[in-house]
DNA sequence: CACGTATATACTAAACAACGTATATAAGGA
DNA sequence: TCCTTATATACGTTGTTTAGTATATACGTG
């Protein structure tokens, strides 16, 4: 589990640091707040530690969790390089965001093989 | 295989889309700049098709693979959530660093573990 | 049609990641 | 000290992903 990008293909890690994006919070916060048991929660931050995307203090038993944000900045740069894709693109992209708002299960790929 | 996050996870299906974004390019083409076994770039072309990140069109025996970026919107996004730590306020982001590193101030308790 | 080239897919094995359950560790309070 | 709360970790299991090898499909040319 190297790098930012398999960090964050897991959903519940995505949910754990847009959580710490509004405040730091407790094992417990988290716990409720995502409604994951426990030891997943634990889990998981341990693997955001471990890649400094968040980083903890000791508050008597708690543990209170806040975001490190500067390893996303890694995936911003990777990004970067596709960004003048979407703004060549405007009714591409547009057409897409109209899908991805309308269907809120991934879209319908039943798609055969496409030859032109 | 959902998600983009999912998709982007592996790294040589990043280097594809990275040289897809130069320009189009066959499949033996990307096998011979990526030094790729065929079926290997065969199988990650299936699953980033799949996604709709690239498309194909037919060159004789050639396919010709181009990216679709529209999907690396909804990456561009998730990651809008976490700019302000970095992008625009990069004092506040480096007082909130030095906030951070300077050291957790609360008395120590008893033999508070520090682990990191 | 036979052959070479280009690409896709089937199958298997190995690695890995996530989960549930149970237990360990640590702190606070009675 | 005993009990409760809070968090971390170990273990076993299961599902998923990847790589490797072999084979299939499709096209073009002689």
């Amino acid at each position: 589990m190297e790098s930012v990008f398999e960090i964050i293909a897991e959903p519940n890690r995505r949910a754990i640091l847009s959580l710490l994006a509004s405040s730091e919070q407790s094992v417990g916060e988290i716990e409720r707040q995502l409604r994951m048991p426990q030891p997943t929660v634990s889990k998981h931050l341990r693997v955001l530690r471990d890649a400094g995307l968040v980083e903890s203090t000791v508050d008597a038993q708690r543990r209170l969790y806040r975001l490190k944000p500067e390893p996303l900045q890694e995936l911003d740069a990777w990004l970067a390089q596709f960004r003048r894709f979407w703004s060549a693109h405007v009714d591409a992209l547009e057409r897409h965001l109209d899908r991805m708002n309308t269907v809120q299960s991934p879209p319908p790929k039943k798609k055969t093989r496409k030859r032109r």
